[in-house]
DNA sequence: TGGTGTATTGACCGTCCGGTCAACACTGTG
DNA sequence: CACAGTGTTGACCGGACGGTCAATACACCA
Protein backbone atom coordinates (compact mmCIF):
# COMPACT_ATOMS: atom_id res chain seq x y z
CA UNK A 1 0.00 0.00 0.00
CA UNK A 2 2.35 2.63 1.04
CA UNK A 3 6.27 3.21 1.56
CA UNK A 4 7.28 1.80 5.27
CA UNK A 5 7.48 4.13 7.95
CA UNK A 6 4.43 6.38 6.71
CA UNK A 7 0.84 6.89 8.29
CA UNK A 8 -1.67 8.44 5.72
CA UNK A 9 -3.37 9.58 8.50
CA UNK A 10 -0.63 11.19 9.96
CA UNK A 11 0.49 13.30 6.43
CA UNK A 12 -2.96 14.29 6.25
CA UNK A 13 -3.23 15.74 9.94
CA UNK A 14 0.68 17.40 8.91
CA UNK A 15 -0.23 19.04 6.34
CA UNK A 16 -3.65 20.31 7.30
CA UNK A 17 -1.42 21.88 10.44
CA UNK A 18 1.17 23.37 8.62
CA UNK A 19 -1.35 24.55 5.88
CA UNK A 20 -3.61 26.18 8.76
CA UNK A 21 0.19 27.99 9.67
CA UNK A 22 0.66 28.78 5.81
CA UNK A 23 -2.80 30.19 5.36
CA UNK A 24 -3.15 32.36 8.22
CA UNK A 25 0.60 34.16 7.96
CA UNK A 26 -0.09 34.79 4.63
CA UNK A 27 -4.40 34.87 3.82
CA UNK A 28 -5.26 32.51 0.88
CA UNK A 29 -3.78 34.14 -2.18
CA UNK A 30 -0.59 35.18 -0.41
CA UNK A 31 -0.24 31.34 0.83
CA UNK A 32 2.01 29.17 -1.44
CA UNK A 33 1.76 25.52 -2.03
CA UNK A 34 4.86 25.23 -2.71
CA UNK A 35 6.04 26.48 1.05
CA UNK A 36 3.27 24.54 2.49
CA UNK A 37 4.40 21.38 1.02
CA UNK A 38 7.98 22.63 1.68
CA UNK A 39 6.73 23.05 5.98
CA UNK A 40 5.77 19.55 5.50
CA UNK A 41 8.79 17.90 4.25
CA UNK A 42 6.55 16.30 1.46
CA UNK A 43 6.38 16.90 -2.13
CA UNK A 44 4.11 19.18 -3.43
CA UNK A 45 1.91 16.41 -5.52
CA UNK A 46 1.04 14.81 -1.96
CA UNK A 47 -1.05 18.09 -1.31
CA UNK A 48 -3.18 17.56 -4.22
CA UNK A 49 -3.38 14.02 -3.31
CA UNK A 50 -5.44 14.41 0.00
CA UNK A 51 -7.55 17.78 -1.04
CA UNK A 52 -7.20 18.32 -4.82
CA UNK A 53 -6.82 21.63 -4.63
CA UNK A 54 -5.16 24.80 -2.67
CA UNK A 55 -9.17 25.57 -2.22
CA UNK A 56 -10.15 22.15 -1.03
CA UNK A 57 -7.03 22.50 1.21
CA UNK A 58 -8.10 25.92 2.42
CA UNK A 59 -11.75 24.63 2.88
CA UNK A 60 -10.53 21.40 5.04
CA UNK A 61 -8.50 24.12 6.90
CA UNK A 62 -11.43 26.38 7.21
CA UNK A 63 -13.65 23.58 8.70
CA UNK A 64 -11.12 22.64 11.10
CA UNK A 65 -10.42 25.52 12.26
CA UNK A 66 -14.33 26.08 13.10
CA UNK A 67 -14.87 22.72 15.12
CA UNK A 68 -11.17 24.05 17.22
CA UNK A 69 -12.98 27.14 17.99
CA UNK A 70 -16.51 25.83 18.99
CA UNK A 71 -15.26 23.18 21.06
CA UNK A 72 -13.11 25.76 22.91
CA UNK A 73 -16.43 27.60 23.46
CA UNK A 74 -17.60 25.09 25.76
CA UNK A 75 -20.92 26.07 25.90
CA UNK A 76 -22.65 22.65 26.10
CA UNK A 77 -20.89 22.78 30.23
CA UNK A 78 -23.27 26.14 31.08
CA UNK A 79 -26.45 24.97 30.86
CA UNK A 80 -27.98 24.70 34.15
CA UNK A 81 -25.91 26.61 35.97
CA UNK A 82 -26.45 30.88 37.31
CA UNK A 83 -27.60 32.51 34.83
CA UNK A 84 -25.09 35.30 35.28
CA UNK A 85 -22.41 32.81 35.80
CA UNK A 86 -23.42 31.03 32.51
CA UNK A 87 -23.02 34.19 30.80
CA UNK A 88 -19.54 35.09 32.33
CA UNK A 89 -17.82 31.97 31.66
CA UNK A 90 -19.44 32.34 27.98
CA UNK A 91 -17.78 35.66 26.84
CA UNK A 92 -14.43 34.14 29.24
CA UNK A 93 -14.54 31.11 26.99
CA UNK A 94 -15.14 32.86 23.88
CA UNK A 95 -12.31 35.43 24.30
CA UNK A 96 -9.89 32.85 25.62
CA UNK A 97 -10.63 30.71 22.50
CA UNK A 98 -10.22 34.03 20.11
CA UNK A 99 -6.99 34.17 21.91
CA UNK A 100 -5.32 31.18 21.87
CA UNK A 101 -5.86 30.50 18.59
CA UNK A 102 -5.26 33.35 16.16
CA UNK A 103 -5.19 31.70 13.29
CA UNK A 104 -8.32 30.92 13.26
CA UNK A 105 -8.78 34.90 13.15
CA UNK A 106 -6.52 35.59 10.33
CA UNK A 107 -8.58 32.83 8.56
CA UNK A 108 -12.05 33.91 9.15
CA UNK A 109 -10.74 37.83 8.46
CA UNK A 110 -9.23 36.12 4.93
CA UNK A 111 -12.77 34.26 3.84
CA UNK A 112 -14.67 37.44 4.85
CA UNK A 113 -12.45 39.40 2.54
CA UNK A 114 -13.41 37.14 -0.55
CA UNK A 115 -16.88 37.21 0.80
CA UNK A 116 -17.62 33.91 2.16
CA UNK A 117 -16.32 32.21 -1.01
CA UNK A 118 -15.35 28.94 0.09
CA UNK A 119 -17.35 28.69 3.12
CA UNK A 120 -20.39 28.67 0.94
CA UNK A 121 -18.91 25.22 -0.18
CA UNK A 122 -19.54 23.69 3.30
CA UNK A 123 -22.41 22.80 5.18
CA UNK A 124 -20.91 21.88 8.46
CA UNK A 125 -20.39 25.03 9.94
CA UNK A 126 -24.02 25.72 10.30
CA UNK A 127 -24.08 22.71 12.53
CA UNK A 128 -21.93 23.53 14.89
CA UNK A 129 -23.18 26.97 15.69
CA UNK A 130 -27.08 25.59 16.22
CA UNK A 131 -26.10 24.03 19.90
CA UNK A 132 -25.05 27.72 20.58
CA UNK A 133 -27.90 29.54 19.82
CA UNK A 134 -29.89 27.09 22.00
CA UNK A 135 -27.56 27.00 24.87
CA UNK A 136 -27.66 31.01 24.83
CA UNK A 137 -31.39 30.47 24.46
CA UNK A 138 -31.49 28.82 27.53
CA UNK A 139 -29.47 30.60 29.68
CA UNK A 140 -31.52 34.02 28.41
CA UNK A 141 -34.73 32.47 29.47
CA UNK A 142 -33.58 30.63 32.99
CA UNK A 143 -31.76 34.49 33.78
CA UNK A 144 -35.64 36.29 32.94
CA UNK A 145 -37.48 33.77 34.74
CA UNK A 146 -35.14 34.91 37.76
CA UNK A 147 -36.08 38.27 37.05
CA UNK A 148 -32.73 38.79 37.02
CA UNK A 149 -32.28 39.37 32.93
CA UNK A 150 -34.28 41.23 31.11
CA UNK A 151 -36.69 39.47 28.39
CA UNK A 152 -36.42 41.05 25.08
CA UNK A 153 -33.13 39.60 24.46
CA UNK A 154 -32.62 37.67 21.04
CA UNK A 155 -29.62 35.08 21.41
CA UNK A 156 -28.25 35.63 18.44
CA UNK A 157 -28.29 39.38 18.46
CA UNK A 158 -26.99 38.79 22.12
CA UNK A 159 -23.72 36.54 20.47
CA UNK A 160 -23.57 38.84 17.94
CA UNK A 161 -22.33 41.37 20.64
CA UNK A 162 -20.14 39.30 22.50
CA UNK A 163 -18.08 38.10 20.07
CA UNK A 164 -17.77 41.66 18.65
CA UNK A 165 -16.61 42.56 21.93
CA UNK A 166 -14.18 39.57 22.13
CA UNK A 167 -13.28 39.26 18.57
CA UNK A 168 -12.36 42.94 17.63
CA UNK A 169 -10.02 43.79 20.57
CA UNK A 170 -7.85 41.01 19.16
CA UNK A 171 -8.34 40.95 15.17
CA UNK A 172 -7.84 44.03 14.94
CA UNK A 173 -4.80 45.10 16.73
CA UNK A 174 -2.57 46.27 14.44
CA UNK A 175 -4.76 48.62 13.36
CA UNK A 176 -5.62 49.62 16.39
CA UNK A 177 -2.04 49.94 17.94
CA UNK A 178 -1.41 52.34 14.46
CA UNK A 179 -4.33 54.18 15.74
CA UNK A 180 -3.67 54.78 19.35
CA UNK A 181 -0.22 53.63 19.91
CA UNK A 182 -0.97 51.19 22.15
CA UNK A 183 -0.19 47.74 22.30
CA UNK A 184 -3.28 45.42 23.10
CA UNK A 185 -1.67 42.12 23.20
CA UNK A 186 -0.36 43.11 26.82
CA UNK A 187 -1.49 40.39 29.33
CA UNK A 188 -2.60 42.74 31.83
CA UNK A 189 -4.01 44.53 29.13
CA UNK A 190 -6.09 42.05 27.65
CA UNK A 191 -6.99 40.86 31.40
CA UNK A 192 -8.80 44.07 31.62
CA UNK A 193 -10.49 44.05 28.44
CA UNK A 194 -11.79 40.73 29.09
CA UNK A 195 -13.26 42.44 32.50
CA UNK A 196 -14.71 45.44 30.75
CA UNK A 197 -16.37 43.10 28.25
CA UNK A 198 -17.89 40.96 30.58
CA UNK A 199 -19.26 44.15 32.51
CA UNK A 200 -20.94 45.53 29.47
CA UNK A 201 -22.72 42.09 28.53
CA UNK A 202 -23.54 41.44 31.68
CA UNK A 203 -24.86 45.17 32.46
CA UNK A 204 -27.30 45.01 29.41
CA UNK A 205 -28.79 41.34 30.07
CA UNK A 206 -29.15 43.14 33.48
CA UNK A 207 -30.94 46.03 32.42
CA UNK A 208 -33.98 47.10 31.77
CA UNK A 209 -35.66 46.98 28.33
CA UNK A 210 -35.23 49.71 26.65
CA UNK A 211 -34.42 52.14 29.41
CA UNK A 212 -31.47 54.03 28.13
CA UNK A 213 -33.67 55.14 25.25
CA UNK A 214 -36.23 56.14 27.78
CA UNK A 215 -33.69 58.27 29.54
CA UNK A 216 -32.18 59.92 26.29
CA UNK A 217 -35.96 60.19 25.04
CA UNK A 218 -36.38 62.23 28.52
CA UNK A 219 -33.60 64.28 27.97
CA UNK A 220 -34.03 65.32 24.54
CA UNK A 221 -37.28 66.48 25.44
CA UNK B 1 5.62 68.97 -19.84
CA UNK B 2 2.79 66.67 -20.22
CA UNK B 3 0.81 65.32 -22.97
CA UNK B 4 -2.15 67.13 -23.99
CA UNK B 5 -5.19 66.43 -22.65
CA UNK B 6 -3.73 64.86 -19.29
CA UNK B 7 -4.25 66.12 -15.66
CA UNK B 8 -1.22 64.73 -13.54
CA UNK B 9 -3.41 65.15 -10.42
CA UNK B 10 -6.55 63.74 -11.98
CA UNK B 11 -4.59 60.79 -13.35
CA UNK B 12 -3.14 60.25 -9.50
CA UNK B 13 -6.19 60.02 -8.53
CA UNK B 14 -7.95 57.83 -10.71
CA UNK B 15 -5.18 55.42 -9.99
CA UNK B 16 -5.55 56.14 -6.16
CA UNK B 17 -9.17 55.16 -6.52
CA UNK B 18 -9.13 52.45 -8.86
CA UNK B 19 -6.29 50.76 -6.81
CA UNK B 20 -8.50 50.98 -3.69
CA UNK B 21 -11.42 49.19 -5.10
CA UNK B 22 -8.60 46.27 -6.55
CA UNK B 23 -6.69 45.92 -3.19
CA UNK B 24 -10.29 46.01 -1.14
CA UNK B 25 -11.53 43.18 -3.56
CA UNK B 26 -8.86 40.42 -3.32
CA UNK B 27 -6.55 41.86 -0.59
CA UNK B 28 -2.75 42.87 -1.11
CA UNK B 29 -1.97 39.30 -2.31
CA UNK B 30 -4.75 38.73 -4.72
CA UNK B 31 -4.21 42.18 -6.13
CA UNK B 32 -2.63 42.76 -9.27
CA UNK B 33 -0.90 45.70 -10.39
CA UNK B 34 -1.58 44.90 -13.94
CA UNK B 35 -5.29 44.78 -13.19
CA UNK B 36 -5.23 48.24 -11.61
CA UNK B 37 -3.11 49.67 -14.65
CA UNK B 38 -5.99 47.95 -16.88
CA UNK B 39 -8.66 49.45 -14.59
CA UNK B 40 -7.10 52.75 -14.55
CA UNK B 41 -6.73 52.59 -18.68
CA UNK B 42 -3.20 53.23 -18.01
CA UNK B 43 0.18 51.37 -18.74
CA UNK B 44 1.67 50.00 -15.80
CA UNK B 45 3.90 52.12 -15.61
CA UNK B 46 2.81 54.97 -14.48
CA UNK B 47 1.75 53.36 -11.29
CA UNK B 48 5.70 53.05 -10.58
CA UNK B 49 5.73 56.51 -11.84
CA UNK B 50 3.47 57.94 -9.01
CA UNK B 51 3.80 55.19 -5.90
CA UNK B 52 7.39 53.49 -6.59
CA UNK B 53 6.37 50.37 -5.95
CA UNK B 54 2.83 47.97 -5.11
CA UNK B 55 3.77 48.52 -1.50
CA UNK B 56 4.06 52.40 -1.58
CA UNK B 57 0.67 51.87 -3.22
CA UNK B 58 -1.17 49.99 -0.83
CA UNK B 59 0.32 52.89 2.03
CA UNK B 60 -1.18 55.60 -0.01
CA UNK B 61 -4.50 53.99 -0.33
CA UNK B 62 -4.68 52.75 3.78
CA UNK B 63 -3.82 56.74 4.51
CA UNK B 64 -6.35 57.93 1.93
CA UNK B 65 -9.39 55.11 3.63
CA UNK B 66 -8.62 56.60 7.12
CA UNK B 67 -8.70 60.02 6.28
CA UNK B 68 -12.15 59.55 4.49
CA UNK B 69 -13.42 56.77 7.66
CA UNK B 70 -12.50 59.50 10.03
CA UNK B 71 -13.80 62.66 8.12
CA UNK B 72 -17.63 60.13 8.02
CA UNK B 73 -17.30 60.12 11.77
CA UNK B 74 -18.08 63.51 12.70
CA UNK B 75 -16.69 63.79 16.20
CA UNK B 76 -16.07 67.35 16.20
CA UNK B 77 -19.19 68.01 15.21
CA UNK B 78 -20.76 66.53 18.79
CA UNK B 79 -18.38 68.40 21.31
CA UNK B 80 -20.78 70.74 23.27
CA UNK B 81 -23.82 69.18 22.55
CA UNK B 82 -26.03 67.01 25.44
CA UNK B 83 -23.40 63.77 26.60
CA UNK B 84 -26.59 60.76 25.35
CA UNK B 85 -27.05 62.55 22.10
CA UNK B 86 -23.79 62.87 21.35
CA UNK B 87 -23.31 59.34 21.57
CA UNK B 88 -25.94 58.21 20.34
CA UNK B 89 -24.90 60.15 16.98
CA UNK B 90 -21.25 58.64 17.79
CA UNK B 91 -22.30 55.32 17.30
CA UNK B 92 -24.66 55.41 14.44
CA UNK B 93 -21.91 57.89 12.20
CA UNK B 94 -19.26 55.42 12.98
CA UNK B 95 -21.31 52.60 12.05
CA UNK B 96 -23.35 54.20 8.64
CA UNK B 97 -19.33 55.31 7.97
CA UNK B 98 -18.29 51.75 8.03
CA UNK B 99 -21.61 50.39 6.07
CA UNK B 100 -20.51 53.12 3.41
CA UNK B 101 -17.25 52.21 3.20
CA UNK B 102 -16.94 48.45 2.97
CA UNK B 103 -13.59 49.11 0.65
CA UNK B 104 -12.33 50.44 4.15
CA UNK B 105 -13.62 47.59 6.41
CA UNK B 106 -11.55 45.09 3.72
CA UNK B 107 -8.69 47.25 3.43
CA UNK B 108 -8.06 47.36 7.74
CA UNK B 109 -8.71 43.40 7.87
CA UNK B 110 -6.00 42.83 5.20
CA UNK B 111 -3.60 45.18 7.00
CA UNK B 112 -4.31 43.32 10.32
CA UNK B 113 -3.70 39.75 8.68
CA UNK B 114 -0.27 41.40 7.61
CA UNK B 115 0.63 42.64 11.17
CA UNK B 116 0.50 46.34 10.21
CA UNK B 117 3.63 45.86 8.33
CA UNK B 118 2.38 48.87 5.71
CA UNK B 119 0.65 51.28 8.92
CA UNK B 120 3.85 50.86 10.60
CA UNK B 121 5.48 52.81 7.98
CA UNK B 122 3.16 55.52 7.88
CA UNK B 123 3.08 57.73 10.47
CA UNK B 124 0.04 59.90 9.65
CA UNK B 125 -2.73 57.38 11.45
CA UNK B 126 -1.86 57.96 15.03
CA UNK B 127 -3.12 61.91 14.25
CA UNK B 128 -6.32 61.75 12.94
CA UNK B 129 -7.52 59.52 16.03
CA UNK B 130 -6.05 61.81 19.21
CA UNK B 131 -9.01 64.39 18.44
CA UNK B 132 -11.77 61.89 18.94
CA UNK B 133 -10.25 60.62 21.59
CA UNK B 134 -10.43 64.11 23.06
CA UNK B 135 -13.68 64.46 22.05
CA UNK B 136 -15.06 61.28 23.74
CA UNK B 137 -13.58 62.37 26.88
CA UNK B 138 -14.94 65.62 26.19
CA UNK B 139 -18.43 63.97 25.76
CA UNK B 140 -17.78 61.51 28.60
CA UNK B 141 -16.82 64.07 31.39
CA UNK B 142 -19.95 65.96 30.81
CA UNK B 143 -21.93 63.07 30.59
CA UNK B 144 -20.19 62.29 34.26
CA UNK B 145 -20.98 66.15 35.62
CA UNK B 146 -24.41 66.22 35.04
CA UNK B 147 -24.31 62.57 36.36
CA UNK B 148 -26.22 60.69 33.89
CA UNK B 149 -22.81 58.94 33.19
CA UNK B 150 -20.72 56.63 35.14
CA UNK B 151 -17.85 58.01 36.27
CA UNK B 152 -14.64 55.14 35.46
CA UNK B 153 -15.07 55.48 31.98
CA UNK B 154 -11.63 54.73 29.70
CA UNK B 155 -12.33 56.76 26.56
CA UNK B 156 -10.10 54.16 24.35
CA UNK B 157 -12.05 51.83 25.88
CA UNK B 158 -15.20 52.99 25.26
CA UNK B 159 -14.47 53.62 21.69
CA UNK B 160 -13.21 50.65 21.36
CA UNK B 161 -15.99 48.97 22.54
CA UNK B 162 -18.63 51.35 20.22
CA UNK B 163 -16.08 50.45 16.90
CA UNK B 164 -15.95 46.58 18.10
CA UNK B 165 -19.82 46.44 17.80
CA UNK B 166 -20.38 48.71 14.52
CA UNK B 167 -17.40 46.84 12.83
CA UNK B 168 -17.45 42.98 13.53
CA UNK B 169 -21.37 42.84 12.43
CA UNK B 170 -19.79 44.53 9.10
CA UNK B 171 -16.90 42.90 8.75
CA UNK B 172 -17.84 39.38 9.47
CA UNK B 173 -21.09 39.09 7.99
CA UNK B 174 -20.26 36.70 5.48
CA UNK B 175 -19.11 33.96 8.22
CA UNK B 176 -21.88 34.86 10.19
CA UNK B 177 -24.12 33.96 7.50
CA UNK B 178 -22.46 30.44 7.49
CA UNK B 179 -22.92 30.09 10.93
CA UNK B 180 -25.92 31.28 11.79
CA UNK B 181 -27.77 31.56 8.31
CA UNK B 182 -28.82 34.98 8.53
CA UNK B 183 -28.41 38.08 6.04
CA UNK B 184 -27.21 40.39 7.77
CA UNK B 185 -27.06 42.96 4.87
CA UNK B 186 -30.79 43.51 5.04
CA UNK B 187 -31.56 47.08 5.58
CA UNK B 188 -34.19 46.48 8.40
CA UNK B 189 -31.74 44.09 10.00
CA UNK B 190 -28.86 46.44 9.94
CA UNK B 191 -31.12 49.39 11.27
CA UNK B 192 -31.93 47.39 14.34
CA UNK B 193 -28.23 46.31 14.86
CA UNK B 194 -27.59 50.15 14.52
CA UNK B 195 -30.45 50.33 17.25
CA UNK B 196 -29.36 47.51 19.87
CA UNK B 197 -25.44 48.51 19.73
CA UNK B 198 -26.70 52.26 20.60
CA UNK B 199 -28.69 50.61 23.57
CA UNK B 200 -25.73 48.81 24.40
CA UNK B 201 -23.47 51.32 24.85
CA UNK B 202 -26.25 53.97 26.29
CA UNK B 203 -26.46 51.53 28.88
CA UNK B 204 -22.76 50.94 29.52
CA UNK B 205 -22.43 54.62 29.75
CA UNK B 206 -25.84 55.28 32.33
CA UNK B 207 -24.69 52.34 34.49
CA UNK B 208 -23.73 52.17 37.55
CA UNK B 209 -20.09 51.27 37.95
CA UNK B 210 -19.23 47.70 39.26
CA UNK B 211 -23.23 47.17 39.64
CA UNK B 212 -22.99 44.32 37.48
CA UNK B 213 -19.97 42.48 38.97
CA UNK B 214 -21.49 43.33 42.36
CA UNK B 215 -24.96 41.30 41.72
CA UNK B 216 -22.70 38.52 40.32
CA UNK B 217 -20.68 38.51 43.29
CA UNK B 218 -23.79 38.63 45.30
CA UNK B 219 -25.52 35.41 43.38
CA UNK B 220 -22.73 33.27 43.63
CA UNK B 221 -21.81 34.02 47.15
C1' DT C 1 13.41 78.02 -31.65
C1' DG C 2 15.90 74.82 -29.29
C1' DG C 3 16.55 72.78 -24.83
C1' DT C 4 14.82 70.75 -20.47
C1' DG C 5 12.09 67.97 -17.71
C1' DT C 6 7.89 65.44 -16.84
C1' DA C 7 3.92 62.49 -18.35
C1' DT C 8 3.25 58.42 -20.70
C1' DT C 9 3.97 54.22 -23.41
C1' DG C 10 5.12 49.33 -25.46
C1' DA C 11 8.08 45.75 -25.03
C1' DC C 12 10.56 42.93 -22.25
C1' DC C 13 12.72 40.04 -18.20
C1' DG C 14 13.49 36.74 -14.53
C1' DT C 15 10.95 34.50 -11.31
C1' DC C 16 7.36 32.36 -9.18
C1' DC C 17 3.15 29.61 -8.94
C1' DG C 18 -0.72 26.33 -9.24
C1' DG C 19 -1.16 22.25 -11.26
C1' DT C 20 0.08 17.81 -13.98
C1' DC C 21 2.64 13.56 -15.65
C1' DA C 22 4.78 9.46 -15.49
C1' DA C 23 7.18 6.59 -12.73
C1' DC C 24 8.59 4.30 -8.42
C1' DA C 25 7.96 2.04 -3.67
C1' DC C 26 5.66 -0.64 -0.90
C1' DT C 27 1.96 -3.88 1.08
C1' DG C 28 -1.83 -6.81 1.49
C1' DT C 29 -4.37 -10.33 -1.18
C1' DG C 30 -5.26 -14.55 -4.15
C1' DC D 1 4.91 -14.80 -6.27
C1' DA D 2 2.39 -11.89 -9.28
C1' DC D 3 -0.79 -8.43 -9.35
C1' DA D 4 -3.48 -4.55 -7.87
C1' DG D 5 -3.84 -0.36 -5.66
C1' DT D 6 -2.24 3.52 -3.06
C1' DG D 7 1.43 6.58 -0.94
C1' DT D 8 5.09 9.26 -2.68
C1' DT D 9 8.42 11.53 -5.69
C1' DG D 10 11.21 14.59 -9.22
C1' DA D 11 10.72 16.95 -13.26
C1' DC D 12 8.22 19.82 -15.88
C1' DC D 13 4.67 23.36 -18.04
C1' DG D 14 2.24 27.48 -19.37
C1' DG D 15 0.92 31.50 -17.72
C1' DA D 16 1.00 35.22 -14.66
C1' DC D 17 3.32 38.77 -11.93
C1' DG D 18 6.16 42.64 -10.03
C1' DG D 19 9.22 45.46 -11.87
C1' DT D 20 12.51 47.84 -15.46
C1' DC D 21 14.27 50.10 -19.88
C1' DA D 22 14.52 53.00 -23.48
C1' DA D 23 11.95 55.88 -26.18
C1' DT D 24 8.23 59.27 -27.33
C1' DA D 25 5.02 63.33 -26.72
C1' DC D 26 4.42 67.49 -25.06
C1' DA D 27 4.56 72.17 -22.39
C1' DC D 28 7.14 75.64 -20.56
C1' DC D 29 11.23 78.68 -20.42
C1' DA D 30 15.41 81.02 -22.11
Amino acid sequence: MRKSGTDPHKTREKILARATAEFAERGYSGARVDAIARRCGLAKNMLYHYFGSKEGLFIAVLERTYETLRARQRDFAIRGSDPAEAMRQLVAHTFSALAEHGEAIALLNDENLHKGRHLRRSKRIRALYDPLVDTIREVLHRGAAQGIFRRDIDPVTLYLSLSSLAYHYLSNQYTLKAAFGIDFTAAARRKAWLAHITDMILTYCQSEAGAAARRVAVVRR
